[in-house]
RNA sequence: GGAGAGGUGGCAGAGUGGUCGAAUGUACCUGACUCGAAAUCAGGCGUAGGUGCAAGCCUACCGUGGGUUCGAAUCCCACCCUCUCCGCCA
């Protein structure tokens, strides 16, 4: 509805501008071709069917047109200069010319061919998802996931509890001129629920740079269609985003960041880091848009889940063999937030039917709402390995010397709206009023309580 | 928005149709000389793909995309980006 996603059907793939072979996908071409049963198997588990027959038939092809045009490109190669090698002597350069014009048309058509089957095959890899760790349980939906860890408990209410709509109405919180403004699933926020929303994302971000060693970055919030396909949200994702285009005609498409995850991660995309510079750990407080196509009549009510949200994002580029370490840190950074805040949670691994595209291993944080009863995911952490990368043409010099891709983090830490809708649920009085977190309280001016205006 | 300059290997910088994947300098690596280092000398040093057991051979890449040509870093067109000046603007 928001976002349909012609531009992937006009435009194959735009995003790979300068990548003119099958070397940059989404998973290790040569392990593709290898042992494709394998691979198969291994998606099957997270709910892809890999169409074994198509892939095999357009390698096939695909080896039989590269070898061919490669034979009569270096044919004209070596007889083009023959051609220069006669004219510089002043000798006959007839019977060559006629030799070579023979190979023109064949040679056309068969570099034609190869470009659009490289085209076709490039969109057929680039759909598929990435291979789950060993390890990561088997699943095919949430149901599947496996509870790691709790943390806290829920509080006691001696009261009827209720849920932050209506706890945030008397607060500022306001869905009414947020509809009126943009339509459903945008919020209006003013007062003291405005201060507090900042407040969370100053706290996040004071944490995560001063205390758990992350750069603070800001970047665009508008990013070419290329760099969306380097993190996996295109092609295949299309619709989920938003697009946006500017003032005057014939510019190119671009779309709003869907998480800063987007534009913290590519940052190293087309580029060869050296060894030191790894692990690179970033941070930024970001707004994040998303269509949320398919997601109508989930989550209406209240400010679960937004068309616009900000969020605290952690990205940690690394080497091959520190990422899994470095995804168990990750994970705990984001938990020292809730902690700090002191909002019951668990940390959940999400079983392979249950994974984002790109991740071969989840954590999910999972906040206590009081009046969902219920554990809602606040925080996502993945290990991508070098699925990004590969799609981003992301590497480091190795200390043998040789370029190999980086593995790539990303995980919220946190979700700021979520973590507001927590606070006024988990810290909501009888009264209505609320109280302000500790850990909040040199944010907000030192104020303790929020109290209903009117 | 207007005018101009420019985008070539890690960096600097040649190259305006024919052994140019690209001179030269510099950085880096290896070796020689040295007790060691510096200096000097010799050699090496881009990325990706195909093929082969391998040595190797082949293909593509000089901002991006297209065109002209037997042949393009070099000529033509479009676009992107950077820099300088002017205008506008938070």
């Amino acid at each position: 509805m928001f976002c349909v996603v012609i531009f992937a059907l006009l435009n194959p793939t735009p995003y790979c501008r300068g990548f003119r072979s099958t070397g940059f996908l989404m998973l290790d071409i040569q392990l593709l071709r290898s042992q494709l049963d394998a691979v198969a198997q291994r998606l099957a588990a997270r709910n892809f069917s890999l169409d074994v027959t198509a892939f095999q038939s357009m390698e096939d092809e695909r080896k039989q047109l590269q070898t061919r045009t490669q034979d009569l490109q270096s044919k004209r190669n070596s007889l083009s200069k023959q051609i220069g090698a006669l004219r510089g002597k002043g000798e006959d350069v007839s019977g060559v010319m006629a030799e070579v014009a023979g190979i023109g048309d064949e040679l056309k058509a068969s570099e034609e061919r190869l470009a659009a089957l490289q085209i076709k095959l490039n969109d057929f890899l680039s759909r598929i998802p990435n291979l789950p760790c060993d390890g990561v349980p088997v699943g095919k939906d949430e149901t599947g996931n496996v509870e790691v860890r709790r943390w806290g408990s829920p509080r006691e209410f001696g009261f009827e509890v209720r849920d932050h709509v209506d706890v945030g109405a008397a607060l500022g919180l306001d869905f009414d001129t947020g509809a009126k403004l943009s339509g459903a699933r945008f919020t209006f926020m003013r007062g003291a629920v405005a201060s507090m929303h900042r407040a969370i994302a100053q706290l996040m971000l004071d944490m995560q740079t001063r205390e758990h060693g992350y750069t603070e970055c800001y970047t665009p919030y508008i990013v070419n269609p290329e760099v969306l396909y380097g993190t996996g949200q295109l092609p295949k994702f299309a619709e989920d985003m938003f697009r946006v285009e500017r003032g005057g005609e014939g510019s190119q498409t671009q779309y709003l960041i869907s998480t800063s995850e987007i534009s913290l991660t590519n940052m190293v995309r087309e580029s060869i880091l050296k060894a030191d510079e790894l692990p690179l750990k970033l941070t930024a407080h970001s707004p994040c848009f998303r269509s949320e196509a398919g997601s109508y009549g989930r989550d209406t009510r209240g400010m679960i889940r937004q068309h616009q949200f900000d969020k605290v994002e952690m990205v940690r580029i690394t080497k091959p063999e520190d990422s899994y370490d470095a995804l168990e840190e990750m994970v705990v950074n984001a938990e020292a937030v809730l902690q700090r805040l002191e909002l019951p949670y668990r940390v959940v691994a999400l079983c392979t039917g249950d994974m984002g595209f790109g991740s071969a291993k989840t954590y999910d944080l999972e906040v206590w709402l009081p009046a969902q009863k219920a554990y809602r995911e606040i925080s996502s952490v993945s290990n991508c390995e070098s699925f990004q990368a590969r799609r981003m043409q992301a590497r480091y010099k190795s200390e043998a010397g040789k370029n190999e891709f980086v593995h790539t983090l990303n995980g919220s830490g946190l979700a700021v709206g979520r973590t507001l809708v927590a606070i006024l649920e988990n810290y909501q009085q009888a009264d209505g009023s609320v109280i302000v977190p500790a850990a909040l309280r040199p944010y907000m001016g030192g104020i303790e309580v929020l109290r209903p205006s009117a």
